[in-house]
DNA sequence: AGTACAGCCTGCCTGC
DNA sequence: TGCAGGCAGGCTGTAC
């Protein structure tokens, strides 16, 4: 599922192929993933893409920017003109194709097969009101040790679902919660509020270094095929999995199986021996 | 205010 | 084989 990596590696890649490109058209064939009024944007050119935790945001030329949610499932496909470009042998559109953004020389896809994301057009002075409830950007200056001490001293909830909280800290889903865990070795039912100052620095730590690792392969196109890169191309951080979908398997660590159990009604993935409970 | 949980929606898996 | 039923999952709205 995209998470902050994989929106990020999306924004980057999209960043080189649309920035200066005009909006000819856009077809909707689910009013639900695009429910505004699409001629606002038609004309208007693409000035820069920026992100918010998990949250793409198109910035236009004409004071409004496009937010987009991939949420479990969505995907977003550059096609240009000159180039074909399948998915998984597919022509576009495919099945789960809900909106289409024409662009001079290309067309944006978006894919989205449960329907759960979506496209909005949003005025440019009313993004920060949009985007409001999300906490710090795990790489930004606010996020720190301080404020993670703070924000774990206040609640009793399982640490895994605190950093599932994207009031918290953004842009962190259940892939790289799991992985940020075992990387810190604190186990995920653990009592946010009870964790000792050290494991909250390595926690910290953990946070950027998977976040890192996970830009740094492209992000992950773990089994259920959700998310690919713009071009159609895979990442390849599932590769460097530890816990995440392995249960049954040896943990790389200890040798010791790895387990899963439901947390919030997640999938939770964790080595036992590995993980401080 | 903090916490818990149903509902959104589809594809996939299991069991009959 | 085909179909029903259960499940997963980010986020929002609602209830406690």
């Amino acid at each position: 599922m995209p998470e902050l990596p994989e929106v990020e590696t999306i924004r980057r890649f999209l960043e080189k192929v649309i920035i200066g490109k005009k909006i000819t058209g856009v077809e909707i064939l689910s009013k639900k993933q695009f429910p505004q009024n699409p001629k606002t944007i038609i004309g208007a050119k693409v000035f820069s893409l920026s992100r918010r935790g998990k949250n793409l945001i198109i910035n236009l030329t004409n004071k409004k920017s496009l937010l987009v949610h991939l949420k479990l499932s969505g995907q977003l496909i550059w096609a240009a003109e000159s180039k074909k470009t399948l998915i998984n042998g597919n022509k576009l559109p495919i099945k789960s194709t809900r909106v289409v953004i024409s662009f001079t020389g290309g067309r944006l896809y978006f894919n989205e097969p449960r329907k759960f994301g979506w496209i909005k057009v949003i005025d440019q002075k009313n993004l920060n009101k949009e985007l409001e409830k999300i906490g710090p950007e795990p790489f930004g200056r606010d996020f720190t040790l301080f404020y993670l001490q703070k924000i774990l001293a206040k609640t009793v909830r399982p640490i895994k679902l605190v950093l599932l909280d994207q009031e918290k800290i953004a842009g962190i889903g259940n892939i790289y919660a799991n992985e940020i865990l075992f990387e810190a070795g604190i186990s995920p039912q653990r009592q946010a509020n009870k964790l000792s100052s050290k494991e909250i620095e390595a926690l910290k730590k953990a946070i950027t270094l998977i976040l890192k690792e996970g830009l740094r392969y492209n992000g992950s196109s773990a089994a259920d095929g959700a998310y690919i890169r713009p071009d159609a191309s895979s990442g390849s951080y599932q590769k460097h999995f530890r816990v995440y979908q392995r249960n049954g398997k040896k943990c790389f660590k200890c040798n010791s199986t790895i387990e899963r159990i439901s947390l919030g009604g997640r999938g939770t993935f964790f080595c036992a021996k590995c993980q401080k409970a």
